[in-house]
DNA sequence: AATAGACAGTTACAGTCGCGACCAATTGTG
DNA sequence: CACAATTGGTCGCGACTGTAACTGTCTATT
């Protein structure tokens, strides 16, 4: 009979670093700004393109769209994005963020990048290789 | 200014590649028995070592107590596992697989074991520094 | 032996999530 | 041109989550 471990189980193992990486990464705008993932990852989608649809947000983000349309709505009631409707087609939204909102991604993205090489630094030569696999995974996965 | 491109950005690439591992493993256990994560982690456990009170489970598959509590609670519903008393403290609750519970563990595990293999496989040279770099960032993260 | 604090496990509650139904606008088909 | 199918976005609902409060038991201090 094979035996399972669970704490090398790797399904496992990967939900336990990306939990425990993004809940660190809060304590890097946490203490700013309040802002839960699906906010932040609209802003940074927004701050990346200038202007955008909810739509092709979820897209980009890899969200569900009512997760899209809940955080934009929240965020715009905190003033940091602002919507307007598509001329070519009125189903659509076309959403931007204020200069408000600009400010706190100017603030953050510097933050994200340097906790972003932190981590690496501590893989030191392991990071080349762990960042392959992980595109690797990414191929896989989106294939299936 | 520096750039941020969320879909290259670490912390949102492990989440993605997380649930994506996660959900294409519902589907090796998925179509026999319908097991949420919490479930299959406490099934799991109990495999790996016959009897373990609630709060040993929590700890060992990184899960809150609330959490174990209700997958309890469903998996003993389902005949999957049973609890006696303990003797020594009688605040605390041994728990075991019920012989039902053990042939789903029997059942899975192999698929558990090959859906990893074939994962890995696939990563093929690159493997070994990944499983290595997933080590290194385990213990980074337990540290804070 | 009595009582205060710690501890295992459960529950109520409020927040979050995704599915499905929905509305309004658009596109395709006859 | 009508009207059916599709699409962008919202909303209600049920499922799931963690926090905090609670119950019952244990332990330490007196």
């Amino acid at each position: 009979m094979a035996k399972l471990q669970l704490e090398h189980f790797l399904p496992y193992r990967l939900n336990r670093i990306a939990s425990a990486v993004s809940q660190d990464f809060r304590s890097v705008y946490g203490p700013h700004h309040d802002l839960t993932i699906p906010e932040w990852r609209v802003l940074a989608t927004l701050g990346q393109f200038e202007e955008m649809s909810a739509k092709a947000i979820g897209r980009h983000s890899a969200m569900h769209k009512t997760k899209v349309s809940r955080a934009v709505r929240d965020l715009e009631e905190r003033r940091w994005l602002k919507r307007r409707e598509s001329e070519e087609d009125r189903r659509e939204e076309i959403l931007t963020l204020t200069e408000l909102g600009r400010k706190v991604y100017r603030d953050i993205v510097p933050k994200a990048v340097a906790f972003e090489r932190r981590i690496l630094d501590e893989l030191g030569p392991g990071a080349k290789p762990f960042l392959d696999a992980l595109e690797r995974l990414e191929e896989i996965f989106s294939a299936r």
